[in-house]
DNA sequence: TTGTGACTGAGAATCGCTCTCGCTAGCTTG
DNA sequence: CAAGCTAGCGAGAGCGATTCTCAGTCACAA
């Protein structure tokens, strides 16, 4: 569902090493690894799934990568209401999209809506963020229920 | 911004009062002091920012209320990325909102859209939870950047 | 090959939050 | 009023996700 805009996995790669190199630090293995599994996901990741999915990442480095990720702009860190936070491909690597979330097994899915309704909230909330003197940064939209798989 | 269903405030407790009752539960002064002070701020409040306004709410007591008025539909918890979780009136207590959220000092504060673009948010929203099988509670909408005063 | 500085991973430490437990308080029945 | 029952209270112990520490590695440059 989300199509990643440096759509051949290599200028993925390429993206992250830039970026991190631009804060003098390394695109080394465990880091591709993360960005290897956000990017087959489509969805965000907890550090759990991270470690589960691929067995040879340590949990203490995982956490550390990430944070650094982070920092570097090529990872986005999500906080639900769920015991763990998950991780996903940064918005400008990815596509504009939301986030279902199950508030039963706090799995988190992927979609998209209409660009025209976007772009109606987008202007929404620029007024808004205006009114408040408020410097909008990215606004966020979810949406919480039950899962096909919980019902 | 946010007017209350209740407007008088006797009218929450009594809807606070009844909801608890409904679980054998009591309308404890502590309990009472929590409503009041959420009631009071118009934004979602942390346990810290509840404890520093009533010195008088301990520390255990106060999570285990919020923990109670949550699962009686009377509070609301909202967990962003800031290090304390935040407390707000359930939204049938209040008028329906989103939130800025400052990255920069965490704090929280309310607003709301007109109502036309939240009703086609809410048809979008439906026939997404449709496509995917997904029985959705309630939309969550924020709006994320730097605030007047972090500026 | 040597130096510099980032990286690694196992375990310790941190800290928001939850649980425990002895005690109090409100309500109901005798 | 007393007795019983159940919910609440608060201080401190406990829990668990996340972060920090530290003694080695590992890249890359001179």
């Amino acid at each position: 569902m989300v199509a990643p805009v440096a759509n051949r996995t290599t200028d993925l790669h390429d993206v992250a090493s830039t970026r991190l190199r631009a804060r003098d630090q390394r695109y080394t293995r465990g880091r591709r690894a993360i960005i290897d599994l956000l990017a087959r996901a489509n969805a965000p990741l907890s550090i759990p799934q991270l470690l589960e999915r691929d067995r040879s990442l340590a949990q203490s480095s995982t956490y550390r990568n990430l944070a650094v990720l982070e920092g570097a702009g090529v990872v986005h860190r999500i906080v639900s209401s769920d015991e763990f936070s998950r991780y996903e491909l940064a918005e400008d690597l990815t596509e504009h999209h939301h986030h279902l979330i199950c508030s039963s097994c706090g799995d988190v899915r992927d979609f998209t809506v209409p660009s025209a309704l976007e772009g109606e909230l987008d202007r929404a909330l620029g007024r808004v963020a205006g009114d408040h003197g408020f410097a909008a940064d990215h606004h966020r939209l979810d949406l919480v229920g039950t899962c096909a798989t919980c019902a």
